[in-house]
Parts: structure tokens; C-alpha cells; sequence
DNA sequence: GTATAACCGAGACGGTACGTCGGGTCTTTTT
DNA sequence: AAAAAGACCCGACGTACCGTCTCGGTTATAC
């Protein structure tokens, strides 16, 4: 039984949590570009260096807040028993999720945040992006699809909506996630039959 | 009356090809994060004045040397007669643009200078999403496929090669792209019939 | 015709001037120790690369804001005929000027800024130790004696003065600069003669 | 009466130890203004609230540092009838020590960590310059003079010395100590009869 | 012979200032 | 009139230390 050698050096969660909460607020005030550690260190009421000696940078502190708010984006697909309702559904709730002012500056620091630095993609990618594929593949191998089929609609389908939000913006109508998935599907249970 | 109207600004050439090669090459070496004006200016052998003359922004400047390079990526779709391979084999090339070291740098840049800045997002998704979209889409028209079938085919298939690259990096195999966009058509076409 | 090789790149000379006014003001205000640069920035409405610019450190600013004030100190020795007359006037006169507020303080960090770094004591040296101490043996070398005598009786008067003020403050009466001064003088004559 | 007021602490003698040693060392290898408590304690393997718990400031612990090196410079005056001749090799052997390297260090600490605190300046005058001043003026007042001559004689000659070495630094040669004094006690000699 | 409190090491904390980078504006000189 | 050069004001960077403040752990009196 391992009593957590690392000694967890009593940091405080009180300024764990004012970070955090600062950082969320000017993400969405001022956006990532313009999000300062300086900034947030003020509003925070916090020394700069109880930010540095916690985070190694601005994005890793900003993918923090990002997956923090990311359970409210992942929901489960509900079993039915009819395949095609349900994913519509999801898809329509995932849609509208992401055009919603909140949602919709997530996914973009989701997306902007993970470039460039790798270490920093891979923890949004575990936390985000697999998970979410994840949960459309789950339930079409639930369905009974293959494994190469389930993988293939599930990139289409997650692909098709978030990528069409990545571009358009707010301006997408969530009912159309709603039309691809249907597409998909259609394409993916006869190729599976 | 004078002719030639759009030239009585004697902009200097030279300097403009100096500054958009500086872009490209900084952008490749050091990444879009750590790309500055004054470097630019630098390397170019031209003072900062004439960059911000010209460009508003480092983002519309780097928009316009990615849009440059986006001609590359985008390119048609053959028309043999048989749909489903004309769009896979489309399909293939473009993951595997998208894929190469320079390929993937310039869909993350794409992504990342859009985000925050209206203005540029809205060119680059002129410039590049919306052909890429229209290329896909067009295809499918001829082949007889209805307005709304085409248009989420299109989503489905672009995004779902897009978003997984996206997401994965040089990661992606490229032949995933032909099984993706199979399980598509065979979806859409079924539909459309 | 050399035409000023060097080339005076157009420094702003308004920013140097409310530099070194700030610089002074915060000196006798607040000491130098507690001196930043960052408050004398703010104070002459400056940027900080300013004065990064055009000084290499703290010292060497607070250097030159003294040696403008060191030509207050550095005052001529009269020639009435009197040897002895006129250097206890100059004496008991060095003596009252560093021992005002302003005088002292200037002694201070005369004192203080000159160690540490090289640089900056030979320039602090150069421009009031050596001045203050050729004053007093120009006028005995004129009066008459030897190259040792003049330097040793120069030594004895500016320390004996000097360094009694830099460890008793404004404490030190200036009327003991006199005696001082009388005692090294009926010495140097009578070893000279 | 109660014995002993100042309480058994039970005060760590070999951190006290440690941190003296560490500030000593440290001192010469760094110089004054780089010296950090924050390296003292990390030096001395000592927490940092040890320091600041017997010790006021940065320029307190200094003090204690260099007082207790101060005993090296702070010698007797021989007493063998030939009063110059006794005074000259004081002062001789005074310049060589404060013209060593360790001393000539020691002398620069002790005139900068005094400035602008006067707490600590008046302990390193009551433990330095006082002493040196007394040394000489009682050694005069033994020979026979009178109370001012002595006391301005011992200002010239130790003045003469300590602050050329404190304006030349090492470059002061010990040998011109001698003339300086002797030039100083041929005068003080004549007034006194 | 314990308790109990001062002292210790360690180091996190809110801060101030550092010296540097780069942004975007402005001015001077050159082409 | 545009361009190169570069000084300027400014905001933020990431780092070093400041002096204060808990944390356990360890002694060394005082009960």
C-alpha cells in the first residue's frame, strides 16, 4: 500500500482555486491570445510564482480549465435500442452544446490551446477528443457493427459535426448534426450488414 | 484619368516577396506561437513599418502565406465515372498532404490563426474550408445526389478526415481516409436513391 | 574632417533629461538602495528599455546623476599668498557642503555606488576623488612643495576630512576641517623647507 | 535583580555557526549586493526564518561578519619611545592588511553595508572606525599632546590612509602610509610644543 | 520522565523588481 | 512617397528574493 511517497508538499487549494476560476473568467472575457498569467495572477489575488511553480505554462494551465469544463461537453449516448434516434440525439445535444457562447470558446481554446505545444495536445486529445470518438464508437459496436465500421462511422460522425462548428462558428444550425449522423449511419449499418 | 488604377502606390515588390518568404520559412523553423514581427523583419531585410504598412496584423499575414500554400492542398476531384473511387482516391491525397511534416504545419497554422480574429477566420474559411467543403459537394452533385444529401456527405466525409488528422497529427494513416469516406457514400447514396 | 563617426542616433535628449531628474529626486527622496528603476521609469514617463538603452546598470545611472552634482563640491582653492588661510577656508567650505542633507547624502553614494563594480568607481574616482585631491596638492605645489610633500599633505587634509565626515554623518563639525587642515599644513611646510 | 534576563533561548549554536561561516564565505566570493539571504540559508543548511530570527536584516548579519574579522585590523600601537616610528609601521601594517585582498574586501563591506541604515552604522563605527581612531589618538596623548592636536592628528593620518585605500583600492602602496604619517606628525609635534 | 513549548528544516505564499522581448507608433534619413 | 533604420512607450514575460507564514520534527528545560 503506497502512502503516496511524492509528499504532497501542502499546496494551497485556496489559491488552486481562485487560479483557476480567474483563468476561466478572462478566457472567456478576453480570450486565450490576450489571457495574461499576469492578469490572472491579479485577479486571482495570488503571486505570479504560485502560478509558475504549479503550471508549466499558460497552455498547460488553459487545458486545465478547458478539461475541467469538458464533462459538461462529454454526456453518454442513451440506449434506446434504436441505434439512429439515438445518435441523432446526442449528435443534436453535442451541436448545440458547442454553439452556445460558452461551448463554442471552449472548443476553439480546445482546438488552439493543443497546437504547438505537444504535451499539452496530448493531454487534450486524452481528455477530449478520444473520449468523445470513443463514446460513438462504444455504442455502434454495441449495435452490433464491426470494429473497423464502428471506428470509421464514429470519425465521420464526430468529424463531420465539430468540424463544420471548427469553421462555421455559432452560425451552424444544430439540427443539420442531426442529418449527418443520419447520413453516416445509413452508410455504415449496410456496409456492416 | 488615370489608367491603371490599382497601382499609383509603387509598393515594392522586392519587399513584399522578402516578407512573405521570411513568414513561410519562421513559420516552419519556430511555429506560429513564436513568430514575431521584428523577426520577420529581420530575416527579410526590411523595417517593421513596412510589414504593418501593409498587413494589419500578424495573423492576416500569416493568412496570406498559408492561403498561398492552400493550393496545394486543394485540389479537384477526377471524374471517371465511378463516385465512390474518384472520391476515395481524393480522399487518400489529401490525408496524405495533410500529413507531411510541412502539410500538417500549415492545417494547424490554418486552425490556430483563424481562431479569436473574425477577419482572417473569415478568409481563411473562404479561401480554404469552404473550397475544400464545395470541391467534395460538387462532386457529388453531378453524381446526382440531392442538395441537403451532398451538402451533409460532404461535412461527414471532409470533417471526418480533417478532424481525425486534426486531432492525431501525422499519426493518421492516410488509407483510413478510403474506408471513411466508403462508409459515407454508402450512406448517401442509399439516401439519395 | 572625422564627421562624427559614431553616430548620435538620435536619443531623445528629453527622455535622458526627466531620467536623470527622476533619478536625483528619487535618490535624496528614498536613498539608493531602495531606487528602482522601474519607479524612475514611471516617474519621468519613460519606458524601462529606455534606460536600459543608454545605461548599463543602476550604478552607472546613479553615477552619472552624481558626478553632475559633484562640480557643487569641487570647488577652486583662492590664492591669497596665505597657504594656510586659504586651504582651511576651502576645507571648513568642503566641510559644510557635505554635511548639508543634500551634501552628505551625495557622499553616500559617491561612497556606495563606486563599489562593487570596477566600472564604475575608476568613472567615480576620475571625476571627484582625483579633482578633489589634485585641488588641494595643485595649490601646495604651487606654494612651493615637493612632488611627495604636496601628494602626502593632499592625503592627509581630504581624508582626514573626509573620511571623519563619512563616519560621523552631519555630526561633524565643520570648523574641525580648520584644524585639521592646520595640523597637516605646519607639518608638510616645515618637512618641505 | 534578576539574573540572566535574556532568558535561555536554547539558540542553535552550530546554525548560528553555519550561517556566519556561509555569510563569510559567501561575501568574498559574491560581493556584498549579491549576497542573498536566501543562499546564506541554503549554504549554512539552515531555514530561512533562523536567519530572520536573530538577525534584523541582510546588512545586520554583515555587520556581525565583518566585526568579527575586524579584530584582525584593529591592532595596537607599539610603544618602544619613538613616537613616529611607532605610529609609521601601524599605519604601514595597516595598509598592508587593508590592501590584501580579504581586507581591502572587508573595508569596502564595511563602509557600504553601513550606509543608509543607521542602526548599522553606528555599530560598525562603534566597532571599527572608533577603535582605529582611538588607537591613534591615545598612543598622541601618551606622547604628550594635547587633547585637539591628538585627536586631529589621529583624523589625518587615519583618514589619509583608509580612504586613499578606499579611493585606489589595491593599487594603494603600504609604504605611503609612512610619509603620510610622518608628514602629519611633524606638524601635530610643532603645535603641541 | 514525561509534557510542552521554543527552535529548527523546509518551503509555499503574496509581493516587488529584475532585465529582456516584442508590440505597434513615430521620426529621421536615404533612395 | 515609400522604405530602412531604429528610438520610443508600454505590457508581459519568466526568474530571483524578499519577509511572513505554516507545517511536522527535534530537543531541552520545567513540571
Amino acid at each position: 500500500m503506497t502512502t503516496d511517497v511524492t509528499a504532497p508538499r501542502r499546496r494551497s487549494e485556496k489559491s488552486r482555486l481562485a487560479i483557476v476560476a480567474a483563468t476561466r473568467d478572462m478566457l472567456l472575457e478576453r480570450g486565450f491570445d490576450k489571457l495574461s498569467i499576469e492578469a490572472v495572477a491579479a485577479r486571482a489575488g495570488v503571486g505570479k510564482q504560485t502560478i509558475y511553480r504549479w503550471w508549466p505554462s499558460r497552455h498547460a494551465l488553459v487545458a486545465d480549465v478547458i478539461l475541467d469544463y469538458a464533462d459538461r461537453i462529454l454526456r453518454p449516448i442513451a440506449s434506446t435500442g434504436d441505434l439512429t434516434a439515438d445518435c441523432c440525439a446526442w449528435a443534436v445535444d453535442l451541436a448545440k452544446t458547442l454553439t452556445t457562447a460558452r461551448g463554442n470558446a471552449m472548443l476553439r481554446f480546445l482546438t488552439t490551446a493543443g497546437m504547438e505545444y505537444p504535451d499539452t495536445a496530448a493531454r487534450l486529445r486524452a481528455g477530449f477528443s478520444v473520449p468523445l470518438h470513443d463514446t460513438v464508437r462504444n455504442r455502434l459496436l454495441t449495435a452490433g457493427l464491426g470494429e473497423d465500421a464502428a471506428r470509421d462511422a464514429a470519425d465521420a460522425i464526430v468529424g463531420g459535426v465539430v468540424y463544420a462548428i471548427l469553421t462555421e462558428g455559432r452560425a451552424f444550425a444544430p439540427h443539420r448534426a442531426e442529418t449527418i449522423t443520419r447520413t453516416v449511419l445509413s452508410g455504415a449499418r449496410g456496409a456492416s450488414s
